[in-house]
DNA sequence: AACTTTAATGCAATCGATTGCATTAAAGTT
DNA sequence: AACTTTAATGCAATCGATTGCATTAAAGTT
């Protein structure tokens, strides 16, 4: 069996006390160059690792940050945790990442669990059904700092780094409007989640801006599985009079609700002109190819991370209580574009 | 500022000592049933937390399993990261994941990190570019348990959980065949990877059964980039004769196929059919949707977990160096119905 | 009554790394 | 020569939880 390798054996190796391999590991000023050469060689020759429970337990630090995602299979998802962790590598901070699966008891499990291996820093997306914040409680506490991004609670604390949702709900839908839509439903799913909250105010103000009243039945709130938005589609499609556009909140809905038009012989863009969100790789799969709204991901990661690793280094006494917005853009493919088709 | 509770805190509140605080906790069978009631009605008043540092550091554990994957962002990799929930969750074991973007040089900085961090097992699948499994090596010495799935090493120690792509690329092939193909072009990739090599003697050993000549010029090699698949798409749209089939490594690579041929009028599944492999969300998006492979991806993560916990809890002295196979299937969609097309 | 058994608790060492405060020896200063 | 400064290293306590081996007190046995 392989013995674990601790200072302790370096320094009766070297003939030195343990305090000074410690130093010389570290690359402290005080320890004689030639010394720490002498000891580096000699730990690479003996195979040593520190021991980070040992030096987490004296150092009251983890220099670990955790990360909880609601889900991981999207592209939003995984250009985050890129920017993320293209931070936290060069601040040289370990991450541990773990997923809620959009359910708010995981978020909850996985909030204790960051907690117990204490982290030094948390970046957190709500999960679909998370009502209260009372599991991040520990941290604001401790004064373990946590910065939120995406799905956000608006009146927590914590840095918040988020899209102007409302500004991207008001683009989508005054682009449709542009294209000559009189009539736009809106596929949106729970209303408490910020995000979804305002895209839909954005969504609202587009009309009213335009004179274009708002009809109520043209709201569509489903869960965001795959058949709830199937069945969204189809009720859709089935509506009268028939809506002119859609405008989706993300691009699953999107995309089903176009391969049901066409099943029913509803063309898309001419019948009604979809627009979607995210900017998911199905976007450019379907056909018409999808309009949809652009996050940038790599940078709500690295914004995130950066603040986290500030206040983890303490550049600010201040109580961190405030929100960044970042841009996003609507990315105008066919599914939308009635105007430009009439003028070919 | 907060300051943390230690059993020792606990022993003085309640007169006893930090022995008994620790055992009482850990629910310990000497420990008087009441006493324990009142550690843990203390515990909770004085907000306890156990230092998972002290703890591991004197028990030379960390009741945490480390997963390394190569990308996040597709379904595959999320069903097998539930699946290991699911049963590392019951065992009560941490998890923390790591992912490699494909990089081999991100997945060694994960092993090493992880290596750091004294996980008590590992399960991983190699990156792209992965060419030797130095990077587990620590491992294999201290006997901790490596278990590797999907993208695997033959050769290598630990245990190795798969699919049989050998037969996954034979019947994918064998229908292409059944359909009427003669000429069936092959996308795949880097052919080191067992994957994609043993997916490739699957097409060779259909092709060979069926008494079709294998022409090394329907071989398409790419790194699975989106540029790249587009890149094979019109090259393959290109060749003289054209193949009326093919077989792609991804699903990706098939969809951006299936969108260049018809852009160049090339009819799918008559002109050429065409067959993916992941069964991802997209299959279903793309029009004609698209017949593919489907992984049991969830079994893979719970088997995964369950033989590395197996191995953990030490129920073995064996060498544990062995092979799990699990069955995938061949999903019939529109792109690849030659026949039953012409039936109609 | 003397001894044994059982139940409950405590003592004290241990897991490795870190760090404030010495200590030592050599070099520099007056 | 006596003192100060500088460079390098060591002492010993500390971070909290765990656990083998007592110890204590009460209950049971002959």
């Amino acid at each position: 069996m392989h013995k674990d390798i601790t200072i302790y054996d370096l320094a009766k190796e070297l003939n030195l006390s343990a305090a000074t391999i410690s130093r010389a590991l570290k690359d402290h000023p005080a320890i004689n160059k030639n010394t720490k050469r002498r000891v580096a060689e000699k730990a690479e020759e003996m195979g040593y690792r520190s021991n980070n429970f040992a030096s987490n337990l004296r150092k009251q630090k983890s220099h670990t940050i955790g990360v909880i995602v609601h889900e991981l299979n999207s592209n939003f998802i995984t250009s985050v945790l890129a920017g993320i962790e293209k931070i936290t590598t060069i601040a040289n901070y370990d991450l541990i990442i773990g997923h809620s699966s959009e359910l708010a008891r995981k978020e909850v499990a996985n909030a204790n669990n960051f907690f117990h291996k204490r982290v030094d820093g948390l970046i957190a997306a709500l999960a679909f059904d998370t009502e209260d914040l009372e599991h991040y409680e520990p941290f604001f506490e401790r004064h373990i700092p946590v910065v939120f991004f995406d799905r956000v609670e608006e009146s927590s604390k914590g840095t918040k780094v988020t899209i102007d949702n409302f500004k991207a709900g008001y683009q989508a839908t005054q682009h449709l409007i542009e294209q000559g839509c009189k009539r736009i439903a809106h596929a949106s799913s729970n209303l408490k989640r910020n995000v979804y909250a305002q895209r839909y105010q954005g969504y609202l103000a587009a009309l009213k801006d335009n004179n274009i009243p708002y009809d109520e039945s043209l709201l569509i709130i489903n869960d965001l599985k795959k058949e709830s938005c199937i069945a969204s589609a189809n009720h859709i499609a089935a509506m009268h009079p028939r809506p002119d556009g859609i405008f989706t909140t993300n691009d699953l809905t999107a995309a089903l609700c176009i391969q049901v038009f066409k099943e029913k012989g509803i063309k898309v863009p001419e019948d009604i002109a979809v627009v979607g969100f995210n900017n998911d790789t199905i976007s450019i799969i379907i056909e018409p190819k999808l309009t949809t709204i652009n996050y940038p991901g790599m940078d709500i990661g690295e914004v995130a991370a950066t603040h986290l690793i500030n206040q983890l280094q303490g550049a600010n006494g201040t109580n961190n209580t405030n929100s960044i917005v970042l841009k996003s853009d609507l990315i105008i493919r066919e599914s939308s574009l009635k105007k430009d088709k009439i003028k070919k």
